[in-house]
DNA sequence: AGAGCTAAGTAACAACCTGTAACGCGACGC
DNA sequence: GCGTCGCGTTACAGGTTGTTACTTAGCTCT
């Protein structure tokens, strides 16, 4: 992960303008949001690698705005309130917090929480977030990541081989963000011996790409979905939407 | 991952017992240690899901402790301690925990805790531990997860499949633990459509035990790493010490 | 606008991997 | 001791995957 891209989700201006300023002093890109509707255009734009979700927004709720990412995505979230009664510190792990700081906070102890929760994020899943949900919708296509099924719009199935399966699974968890051949090939993580490497991989990939291009796009010569990135790599150019089982 | 199976570290035995105590209470399997040499026979022993980790440890150090810890495996550690200043708090993180609660602390809060790490680490990496360290060294012979190399006792250097590799690396992540055929078939995450299941499951992996055997096994025919639990399925009955880099 | 260069697409090929089935052996229970 | 079930082993065939070579497309510089 080269710099963290921190959400900042808070109501009150002062507050946002004062920690988002406080973390790009320390080498975060710090984005600001107010709303649910502000944080979910984030996610859809780009890379978040953390949140920092405010426990209450005017009229919203942050508990339960946490509590919806959470069935949606892998991103970690603390949570930030000025509520610090032990059953308020409770309820912010019941949604699926990964830590929850009480205001007035101690920004050095922020940046430490901070700290401690991306390193952990990265430990897991390198760096491409992994969707945890189970059915990816896109251009009318479906994937079926518990069944291993792609439906075509027409309904028809549509097998992918091992090596398939895993690009399309580091496509569909990060729509609209261009990967580098390398990144890629970081989620093939059950790797051989065989394994290609330096040159030899870029060529390998781009065979892949073709292949997978060829099985799910109607016109393989003009993709829509699954576009090169010129002397970047590959973007999965698509909206995904993503559900549960 | 069926029930957490939590390390309670503390040299004071009145504090071990009230821990450990509540968190059986409460559906754990509580596992009381006093000193690094305990923590270690533990982890080595068997499965441990989360580890409690006083500060203040008699003549040794809690945070230490942590430090040397997760630089060798990847199992959660939350920090417990009477020192609740800002600075305290921020060494524990610094030194790579998950969480850290100040004494006294409510017990009710402490589940909660544990249960959000709990939580997160299933997330990332299904129910088996992976060892994020680089080096394996067992009975003689060394696995480089890096170089995916294996490299045997007398250093000849032996090829690995995809397959195979993916196998070795559920089996040396987990030794002395046996794993059925649906966990180890669970670590091969990445999938593809021609993915055995049910009935052929068992037998595909049962083949691969026997062709990871006539590569590491100096007699197959009596295999002292890889051994078969009859009824169960498989265990690494071999210690395994594992190293950076 | 065109030439040149670099990056990516495409097709073919061969090696290898991997799942399946069949058969035989050994372990455990009765 | 015998039957049965689980496991070991081998062989085989199909699929997959990396590689190479060649072609096509995109960018840059003049």
């Amino acid at each position: 992960m080269a710099i963290p891209r921190i959400l900042v989700v808070d109501d009150d201006a002062d507050m946002r303008q004062m920690m988002t300023q406080f973390l790009r002093q320390n080498g975060s890109i710090a984005l600001p949001a107010a709303t649910e509707a502000e944080v979910r255009r984030h996610l859809e734009g780009g890379r978040v690698d953390l949140i920092l979700l405010d426990v209450m927004l005017g009229d919203e709720n942050g508990l339960e705005i946490c509590n919806r990412l959470r069935k949606e995505q892998d991103v970690p979230i603390i949570m930030v309130s000025a509520l610090s009664a032990d059953h308020q510190r409770m309820a912010g792990y019941e949604v699926g917090a990964d830590d929850y700081i009480a205001k007035p906070f101690n920004p050095e102890l922020l940046l430490a929480r901070a700290k401690a929760v991306l390193s952990r994020a990265r430990r897991s899943s390198s760096l491409v977030h992994r969707r945890k949900t189970m059915v990816f919708q896109f251009n009318g296509w479906t994937y079926d990541a518990k069944r291993n099924e792609v439906l075509s719009p027409s309904g028809i199935q549509v097998a992918l081989s091992r090596r398939e399966t895993a690009l399309l699974q580091a496509l569909l968890a990060n729509p609209h963000i261009p990967l580098t051949r390398e990144e890629i090939a970081a989620t093939f993580d059950v790797t051989g011996s065989g394994e290609p490497s330096g040159e030899a991989l870029g060529r390998s990939i781009d065979v892949l790409v073709g292949r997978l291009r060829t099985k799910i796009e109607r016109n393989p010569k003009d993709p829509r979905m699954l576009r090169t990135e010129r002397g970047v790599g590959y973007v999965f150019a698509v909206d995904v939407t993503a559900q549960d089982s």
